[in-house]
DNA sequence: AAACTGCTCAACCGCGTAAGC
DNA sequence: GGCTTACGCGGTTGAGCAGTT
């Protein structure tokens, strides 16, 4: 796809500026990918429009930023939501609305696009259903007094098995994934290390879901829940990212600071950061407001056998239990 | 097998703001 | 203070895919 830049000058003739001659727009191609991780690499990012130019990139700034932010970043997190993340997402959006990159700040390696689309995509959708309106009082309540409680316990249950059914590994193991055409990518250098410091940041990492509800082993990948529930962080690979990944892999962009965080500017200490123990225990906690997700009846399935969690949560019975709610109001 | 429908998500757009001159 | 440029954010779009009829 290829679209020559235009502009309408005061006559409305259509005039074309230099800058805009040959623009691109559309889909990346894996040589335009190629050329903006390699000029990041050797000349590191921002002033976008003239990186644009510099790495012979046919796009404007802007998009050059986008496609680097959302996709090929070497530490962004790819395949579905975790639960851990879903609840994460669903109490700081009730908090801050649609401050996507505020919330994304929370989700080590998620971007505020990915956030964006899944609100939009899953949980609008059952606001849809439900035939309220996604920021109604109803359907709020219906998120922290159903849906919030029945992720918590599904993380739970996922670290309760994970606990029992699987040997605790070290963490600098390493993960191997082989994709279709039999390449085979270790994840045991500077994205497992990054995956660790995801763990290590990460507002709702398995290490603390392990302390708050009672597990006591320690994190590893393997006992994660996010290695536990439906997410395939490291099972699903895209094209780009094993692009992205067979770069930093092979072609090395190597980060020697001891902390094993491959460029600490993604990902700043956020100054009110959450303490999910607060969350969920302090009075002045994020789900202080009458909840308790230890004494909630477990009664309605939360999700269906396939572990789908959105398309099982509004059954019936659910459906009941809000209309509950609602009544009761 | 083809047509249709719904969903997902990468990419674009417009706007507000910060920084530099 | 005003202008320009760059950046970042949130809203929206549309291509591609999967599932259904």
């Amino acid at each position: 796809m290829e679209v020559k830049g235009r502009v309408s000058n005061s006559t409305g003739t259509i005039v074309q500026s230099e800058d805009e001659i040959d623009l691109r727009r559309g889909p990346w191609t894996v040589d335009e990918d190629l050329a903006l991780i390699n000029y990041i690499a050797n000349h590191g990012e921002g002033r976008w429009n003239s990186l644009a130019r510099s790495a012979g990139l046919k796009r404007t700034g802007k998009s050059c930023r986008l496609r680097w932010l959302n996709y090929l970043r070497p530490d962004v997190r790819r395949g579905n939501i975790t639960l851990e993340e879903q609840l994460l997402i669903l109490e700081l959006h009730g908090r801050w609305g649609n401050r996507w990159s505020k919330i994304a700040q929370y989700l080590p390696g998620r971007t505020d696009n990915e956030i964006k689309n899944y609100w939009r995509t899953r949980v609008q959708k059952h606001a849809k259903q439900l035939k309220c309106d996604v920021n109604s009082k109803q359907f709020k309540d219906a998120m922290r007094y159903l849906w919030m409680p029945r992720l918590v316990e599904r993380i739970q249950a996922a670290a309760a098995t994970a606990t029992a059914g699987s040997p605790t590994a070290s963490a600098s193991a390493t993960t191997t994934i082989t994709n279709n055409n039999n390449t085979t990518y270790n994840y045991n250098n500077n994205l497992n290390n990054s995956f660790e410091v995801h763990s290590g940041n990460m507002m709702l990492s398995p290490a603390i879901m392990n302390n708050n509800f009672g597990g006591s082993q320690s994190y590893t990948p393997e006992n994660s829940s996010t290695g536990a529930s439906s997410d395939s962080f490291g099972t699903q690979v895209s094209p780009v990212s094993e692009l992205t990944q067979d770069y930093y892999n092979n072609v090395t962009v190597v980060n020697s600071n001891n902390n094993n965080n491959p460029n600490p500017d993604y990902y700043p200490q956020v100054q009110d950061q959450l303490s999910f123990l607060d969350c969920i225990t302090s009075p002045s906690g994020l789900f202080s407001q009458q909840l308790d997700f230890q004494s909630m009846e477990p009664n309605t399935p939360w999700i269906q056998s396939n572990g789908d969690t959105y398309n099982g949560f509004w059954n019936v019975e659910n459906m009941l239990l809000f209309q509950q709610l609602t009544d009761n109001m």
